[in-house]
DNA sequence: TTTTCACTGGGCAATCTGTCCAGTGATAGG
DNA sequence: CCTATCACTGGACAGATTGCCCAGTGAAAA
């Protein structure tokens, strides 16, 4: 899917998002336009979505971080998607298998908010049940450069 | 925490990142040394944590996302954490409240490769149990501007 | 053998960046 | 009421980068 150069491209910019395709081809030792030419590709690819800015919920005033497991009332799916689509609080919401239905995470301003989002989350017909759970620490915080490295070296 | 035009720079760059602060100045109707101060401000506030490209797992060979509780023995959460950093399609980790101790996002290469990626996630002495979810929809991928615009607005 | 493809190395004009500056209006402190 | 501070404006400058073009080369595929 993609070779060790796109492995180093995507480091390179994973690592300094700030450099121009000039300053990474010299880095990764190749022509501009080759280097051009990778990362117009793995856009397109849809390997790189976007270079969106990382945003830190807690440094907006978003410090809490939970995950909530949601069982879902048979048929209801569809509207329960759009109602948590509404809520500015929840980032991301997974269908999954398993015990619950949905899983979500939500941010909050502080705990005691976090009763207030959780309400608004499970305050809706379509849910049956929700079980939350806090999150403490983010040992890992999400990444993709190893992974990155790992299949670019298949 | 942050302002309205604050508010309004972060989602032009969330929706075209590929605009410079020129170009941004621009459209938000300011000068330019004032784009320029306020993301630099975010910068350093910890606000914008970086640029870093968005990478899409299933565009590399990891089309299938799940995401593990578990249960870890007493005393053993460092070593854990460790042990599921050198893993590579552990994409992120959180200590929780709850049933569980830790809550992992993992990827694979399909759902067969799955089962190795949990082996060896679980294959550790420190984790007494796990319980996994497989993904099948997301309905709402990791999103952060309804939350930056409700933060600007209070 | 011929075609195709990725890459090289170069050049060009247009644009953007980093970095100054002086002037202005609002706000907070004295 | 006066003054210092701060953010913002609008402009300037040189240097770097971008988007775009080109011809030539080597390797792999047809």
């Amino acid at each position: 899917m993609i070779d060790h150069l796109d492995g180093r491209l995507l480091e390179l910019l994973a690592l300094e998002p700030r450099i121009g395709i000039l300053e990474a081809s010299r880095r990764l030792g190749v022509a501009r336009g080759t280097a051009q030419a990778r990362l117009d590709r793995l856009q397109s690819n849809g390997v790189i979505r976007g270079f969106g800015p990382d945003v830190d919920p807690a440094a907006i005033g978003y410090p809490v971080t939970a995950f909530a497991t949601l069982e879902i009332k048979q048929g209801q799916g569809a509207s329960v998607r759009s109602h948590l689509a509404g809520v500015p609080e929840v980032l991301e919401l997974h269908t999954t298998t398993g015990h619950g239905d949905m899983l979500c995470r939500l941010v909050a301003r502080s705990n005691a908010d976090l009763q207030r989002v959780i309400d608004r989350v499970v305050g809706f017909d379509g849910i049956v049940r929700a079980s939350t759970a806090i999150v403490m620490e983010n040992p890992v915080p999400l990444r993709i450069i190893p992974l990155v490295k790992q299949a670019s070296e298949d």
